[in-house]
RNA sequence: GGCGGGGUAGCUCAGUCGGUUAGAGCACCGGCUUCAUAAGCCGGUUGUCGGGGGUUCAAGUCCCCCCCCCGCUACCA
């Protein structure tokens, strides 16, 4: 029974271009759509680009350009990238369009009537100069938890702590640099509440989540009250003022759900397609695939939304991990932060689709791209296994036909039919690696085939020229086989295959049935092998696109210690300045001297008990002056390795009460945290006590 | 610390309801083959299944304790 079936991956966001860690999402989706077309089930692939929001903004801003000019520019390179490598929708929208503000007029209208929005007064800056409330990512300033400068006002990118603007010390607006005052405004704010019990059985009991994500959930937010869901952003913010609110608009990720529904209405409205069929019809299966970082909103803000707009809940959310690179979280300086287009320079598509299925599973587990894996896994399974069967024998066939009747094949075909439903659940189950296995197995068994009759032998005798043709055929046909079963993740084979035996491959039973007296074409080659060179010159244009990217701003900041530091090469990446920017006021030399910089000495170090993060340093500032710190550096130090050693020391931080006592001053430190900690020393000679000018 | 997920061959992983001598691919070694994109075929080596205890006729699998890794989260001033 066909089944109807719509289909989301999550919409990539209008900020940034497509790279291999998106990729796995679209690949993901993309093959199980193809697969269930294949299938003949009426399966339609929505997705489109996520527009909104501040950061869009503040790109437009440093572009110099309308946001309408900046979405229409990465839309064009997103269409680029994901036709590149053959991820095909059968929408792709955008939530800047019209028929997405109908949409969100329609869902807000909805919680409106069901009483779930409420106004409250919050505490929130302005700036005064520009005349406006600042969005989050408006005000700069330093991070209340750890103490680093520059931080935007929703958290830290340094302590990846969140908190309030308002928490911010020192803050100050990105728009004119001025001091925010501290006014009141009337903010919405969507009060899920109300469906606590109704998503405590969603989640736990419909089978739409993956259990350790049911886990998850149950665990976090269902244990207590839901809080309440900010919706609101007061002007001026790039999305759709809130029509019954003037002066305040949708927050970015309550349209951008809703652009699934937007984009699935954009395609009935070109094909005469009935939206209610596919998003209230309870026979309409709903499956959305997105990454574990943004489970939150797909699992109980969008039920939430549906539920109370009258529209169908998801069948499954398909939930999987990120992508990283020989082991490591994907690296600008290592070159490992790889965009779509430089990849497609270099490679095909087919060996990173086919890389991915034969490693993801259902689960949620991150999948990592071992580049040498990489190689090994498409040399020898793609072309040395499954296209070196069409190799080693269409060529003996060329010009001619396959024989007109199937013949006996010591019932191989007939073993790779009943293959069929496994590999066809495992697909179903998105547990791929599974699917690909009981493929090779099946491209194994053609091969031994092949070597066991020996057509190159039988050849050379014209007597036996009708046995070549058969073996060849029965190979001809495993290799189809193989290509049906493998359509959904190589798209491009499945059509090259087509062509070479004269007969298009439309469904997946066509693997239930040899072909037989069609015409053999010419072979040509269907797939390279990766060559090592490739992908290293992937690797390094990609450090080569960070470079070109970060040169204005190493041009413009003082970049010449980094040179030195780098023995003189010069060519530092820029990763870090990415992650967290200069910090654009200026400090005068008398805002520099209020912080009293001191040289100490480790005097004793200890682990605290009951702290995962966190040492306890005695420090001396010479004399009989000690000072009680703790610094969150236990990942990257041992105790032992400190005692003795100087530090710098922030020596007029105000004292903080901490769970474990209290800090009387924090040690200076680089690098992003955890084992990634690089403590500050001055050259030898420096005493404890003396100042840091 | 809390919650979740893991720990099986050098690497990537599979092991269903507990059931024979624990598997696959890659890598490695030996042989065969030379039609094929230095491809293919046959054979071989590799494991205290993280550790310990328990239940059982039988434990990689179930139960308890501990260790380690990853993620989220909490104090990282």
């Amino acid at each position: 029974m066909s089944r109807r079936i719509l289909v989301t991956a999550a919409l990539p966001y209008a900020n940034g271009h497509i790279h291999l860690g998106h990729l796995v999402e679209y690949a993901q989706t993309d093959i199980w759509v193809r697969f269930q077309k294949l299938r003949g089930h009426d399966c339609r692939f929505f997705c489109a680009d996520d527009t909104h929001g501040t950061s869009i903004m503040i790109r437009a801003r440093q572009e110099g350009r309308r946001e309408e000019d900046v979405i229409a520019d990465m839309r064009e390179a997103h269409l680029r990238d994901f036709a590149g490598f053959d991820i095909e929708f059968d929408n792709y929208g955008s939530t800047h369009s019209e028929s997405n503000r109908e949409l969100c007029a329609e869902f807000w209208a909805a919680l409106r009537r069901a009483d779930m929005i409420v106004a409250r007064d919050v505490e929130r800056l302005f700036d005064p100069e520009v005349g406006t409330f600042l969005a989050d990512r408006f005000v700069r300033g330093t991070c209340p938890k750890c103490g680093t400068e520059g931080q935007y006002g929703d958290g830290c990118e340094k302590c990846l702590s969140n908190y309030a603007p308002t928490d911010l010390l020192n803050p100050r607006s990105t728009l004119s640099g001025a001091t925010p005052e501290l006014r009141t405004s009337t903010q919405l704010f969507v009060r899920i509440e109300d469906l606590h019990e109704f998503l405590g059985t969603w989640t736990q009991t419909s089978g739409a989540l993956q259990p350790e994500i049911a886990n998850y959930l149950q665990g976090h937010f269902l244990g207590e009250p839901l809080r309440d869901w900010d919706v609101s952003r007061p002007a001026r913010y790039f999305g759709f003022e809130i029509p019954d609110s003037p002066g305040n608009y949708w927050y970015v990720w309550f349209d951008a759900p809703i652009g699934y529904v937007a984009s699935t209405r954009d395609w009935c409205d070109r094909t005469g397609e009935s939206l209610d069929g596919w998003w209230k019809n309870p026979d309409c299966e709903i499956h959305h695939f997105i990454g574990k970082d943004i489970t939150y909103f797909h699992t109980l803000f969008w039920p939430a939304m549906l539920k109370t707009a009258g529209y169908q809940l998801p069948t499954k959310v398909h939930i999987h991990g990120f992508l990283t690179v020989d082991g490591e979280k994907m690296s600008k300086s290592r070159g490992t932060f790889i965009r779509g287009s430089t990849y497609l320079q270099h490679l095909d598509p087919a060996y990173l689709r086919y890389y991915f299925a034969s490693k993801l599973g259902p689960r949620v587990d991150d999948l990592d791209l071992n580049l040498e894996d990489f190689r090994n896994k498409i040399n020898s399974d793609l072309v040395g296994k499954v296209v070196n069967i069409a190799s080693r024998c269409a060529r003996l066939l060329a010009g001619r036909s396959l024989s007109a009747a199937y013949p006996e094949d010591g019932g191989l075909f007939r073993e790779g039919a009943a293959a069929s439903e496994r590999i066809a659940a495992a697909y179903e189950n998105c547990d791929y690696n599974q699917a690909m296995r009981e493929i090779m197995l099946l491209a194994d068994r053609a091969n031994q085939y092949i070597d066991a009759q020996q057509p190159w032998t039988l050849r050379k005798d014209p007597a036996r020229a009708d046995d070549v043709q058969n073996i060849c055929s029965v190979a001809l046909n495993l290799f189809r086989q193989i290509a049906v079963y493998l359509a959904p993740v190589l798209p491009r084979l499945a059509r090259q295959t087509g062509e070479l035996l004269s007969a298009p491959i439309e469904h997946w039973d066509a693997a239930q049935q040899p072909l037989s007296g069609t015409p053999v074409n010419e072979f040509q080659h269907l797939l390279k092998r990766i060559e090592i060179e490739k992908v290293n010159a992937m690797l390094a244009d990609s450090q080569d696109d960070l470079a070109k990217k970060e040169a204005p701003t190493a041009a413009a900041g003082a970049a010449v210690v980094g040179a030195e530091a780098a023995g003189g090469s010069g060519q530092d990446s820029g990763e870090w300045l990415e992650k967290e920017p200069l910090v654009a006021d200026l400090c005068t030399i008398d805002d520099f001297t209020k912080v009293d910089l001191r040289v100490a000495r480790v005097v004793e170090a200890n682990h605290v008990q009951g702290a995962d993060k966190l040492l306890q340093l005695t420090l001396s500032l010479g004399g009989d002056v000690r000072r009680n710190v703790f610094a969150g550096i236990k990942a990257a130090y041992a105790p032992e390795q400190l005692v003795g050693r100087l530090v710098v020391v922030v020596a007029n931080l105000a004292p903080r009460k901490m769970k474990f006592g209290v800090s009387e001053g924090m040690v200076c430190a680089a690098g992003s945290g955890g084992r990634d900690v690089f403590l500050l020393a001055p050259d030898s000679g420096a005493q404890p006590g003396q100042r840091v000018h």
